[in-house]
DNA sequence: CTCTATTGTTTTGACATCTAACCTTTATGG
DNA sequence: CCATAAAGGTTAGATGTCAAAACAATAGAG
């Protein structure tokens, strides 16, 4: 078996597991990981647009969408439409939305956590880099995406002419805290 | 920002990349990844019951039911009931199935098997390591469930060398998944 | 001051996933 | 033998997720 198939391997399962602890999430706090992590970044902006949304948990905005729509028919957060630009939507937690969210758990594994804190620091930044060397590399050819690719593509599907598109949402991952802030959000002072 | 959640935020970028490319190749190749995963493991063992598929990927049965119902719809794969024991359902290739298959890529980027083949060897290792290594803490706790909430126990005794031998038997890789039953207790509470 | 391009969201349609409940069949204990 | 448990699959119901298309509102060009 090649290297890259046990790294195929190995990422199932992380992914696997990850999903697995999001319904458990959901079942013991009410919330699912993406909803929490929406919820957290909510929080912490105080008021956050779809889109800023998007950037932030490093969704689409049409996920970001749904999860939304099922935290609002919850009443746990709430959607205002802009009054300066009525094309913005912002997202703001409720009453009841605060406090679920404070009693709510890590978006990690309690017990993934704290082996990993059990971890000597020089295992920890090994493993920490070598994810985000995993995820620069999985990531990398969202950049480029060579303009050609494959005679096959073309017998099949039609469109495909969309690589260049999406060009706009790749965050480098090497600088380690650093949010995107691709967009400042300055709203408020508008005419 | 704690280490732990740069742990987060690299996992999730994986996660999605993963996915992405999942939908790139059904564009260029008309099978997602888990689709493309589990006919190639029909395809190594020629006929397969959905249980042992689902080991083999480490996925669930329903997962895999779903999975291959779309293949089925397509005629790429075929069920057939066994004979001798009518619970167990064998699917296999069908003639389309195998010639799509044929042509199909690897289930991982291209792009990211060629920069992982340009590492060096220790690097590569290290890679996995790690990412098995994380595996094998998200996954751990599936195991025991409950037995004792720990804490002051791990955090002085142990200089935190046991957390590594969970891991024994995940680079062989012989036997894949073994989801660790846990799910035998609920079963006939019907009546 | 219109007509059009751009921007921000939502909707649509398709997959992937899981748990729990439900069928069928086989295995087992009296 | 037969009632019941166990084993193998499928169905139902929920989420998450994305690309593309559809909408809605603002910004720009003449």
């Amino acid at each position: 078996m090649a290297r890259h198939d046990e790294v195929l391997i190995a990422l199932r399962r992380i992914i696997r597991a990850t999903d697995m602890y999001s319904r458990r999430l959901s079942k013991i706090a009410g919330l699912t990981a993406p909803q929490l992590l929406v919820m957290q970044a909510i929080a912490r902006q105080g008021e956050m647009t779809m889109g800023d949304i998007a950037d932030e948990v490093s969704l689409s905005q049409a996920t970001i969408t749904t999860i939304l729509d099922r935290l609002e028919k919850r009443e746990l957060i709430q959607r205002l439409r802009g009054s300066t630009d009525k094309r913005r939507v912002y997202a703001h937690l409720t009453e009841s939305g605060t406090e679920l969210l404070a009693r709510a758990p890590t978006p990690l594994q309690e017990e993934f956590i704290s082996r990993f804190a059990s971890l000597s620091d020089w295992e920890q930044s090994l493993i920490l880099s070598s994810l985000q060397r995993v995820a620069a590399m999985m990531n990398a050819d969202d950049i480029d995406a060579s303009p050609v690719l494959d005679l096959g593509a073309m017998d099949r599907a039609q469109p495909a002419t969309d690589i260049n598109e999406q060009r706009q949402r790749q965050t480098g991952a090497q600088p380690p805290a650093k949010t995107p802030a691709k967009h400042t959000f300055s709203e408020a002072t508008r005419k």
